[in-house]
DNA sequence: TAATAATACTTTTAAATTAAAAGTAATTAG
DNA sequence: CTAATTACTTTTAATTTAAAAGTATTATTA
């Protein structure tokens, strides 16, 4: 299944792609339905976010859960493999802003804005805290 | 060109696909030459490295140069921007080693035995000076 | 309660990418 | 000067991605 014994290699076989970690930042800022992936800024289409959430699942990186009273509307959510997720995602960031020559979007600038006095492990801890937070509510609901 | 102002989607429009980062792995631990390359354990095909180190090229990742006296062989090397993507290759191992179940070669076992006391951070700068150091006398060789 | 709308997909078909294998031009070694 | 080596390129097949439209199930509304 993996393409060799490289732990680099081992994770770009399951996360290695254009749209996994794409999807995976959006659980992170609080999105959580097919809807809400589909309607992010990158315009993913219906049938390779729905490849890609069964891929996530298999993986145990993401999971999901209808909320109680509904059962039309699944809530995906990070499973602690997934959030072990956020340290990589946040280097993979930093690298962007430091060197790709992209104008950022207003949420990122913004999320900047109210995090730049704070040190990089700062920001990972609280970004990981507040999602673990987020989680609890969204499975209390179940 | 980049698919939204995330900073994270825009970095995976330029190293978010299968092999990107095994190569940028190579250089790192001192494989700079196609042939090289096309030997690791993951078995890359010649087209889609040649098609890869040509991307990162231009992306101005890596860069090559031939030594004197012989204008056969490139030796591909990282520019800043690509040595700057050691943490977030660092933060991923980390991931896999933690999360994946696979079990590691016999270098990264090598590595990990020799490094095991030092502090992620010193692991990564460590690195990271090791290739400075091996860069200069690539280029020196020129 | 019956029709309408919303949600999470699936299907179909086309386009693009990846891969395997073989081939080639330029350069160097013997 | 011949053979080998290096870094590709080409060709063709297979796989993956993408766009668009369609569908089953559930929830909402009249």
């Amino acid at each position: 299944m993996y393409r060799s014994g490289c732990p680099l290699a081992s994770a770009l076989d399951i996360i290695g792609d254009k749209w996994s970690l794409v999807i995976i930042r959006d659980l992170f800022i609080e999105r959580s339905t097919f809807k809400e992936f589909l309607a992010g800024p990158e315009g993913i289409a219906s049938n390779i976010l729905a490849q890609r959430l069964k891929w996530l699942k298999e993986n145990e990186i993401i999971n999901f859960a209808f909320k109680k009273g509904n059962q039309k509307v699944k809530h995906y959510y990070l499973t602690e493999r997934g959030i072990d997720l956020y340290p990589s995602m946040f280097e993979i960031m930093a690298w962007s802003q430091k060197n790709l020559d992209n104008p950022l979007d207003p949420l990122t600038v913004e999320w900047n804005e109210k995090n730049k006095h704070k040190s990089d492990k700062v920001k990972v801890k609280e970004m990981i805290e507040n999602y673990r937070t987020h989680k609890i509510n969204l499975l209390r609901a179940v």
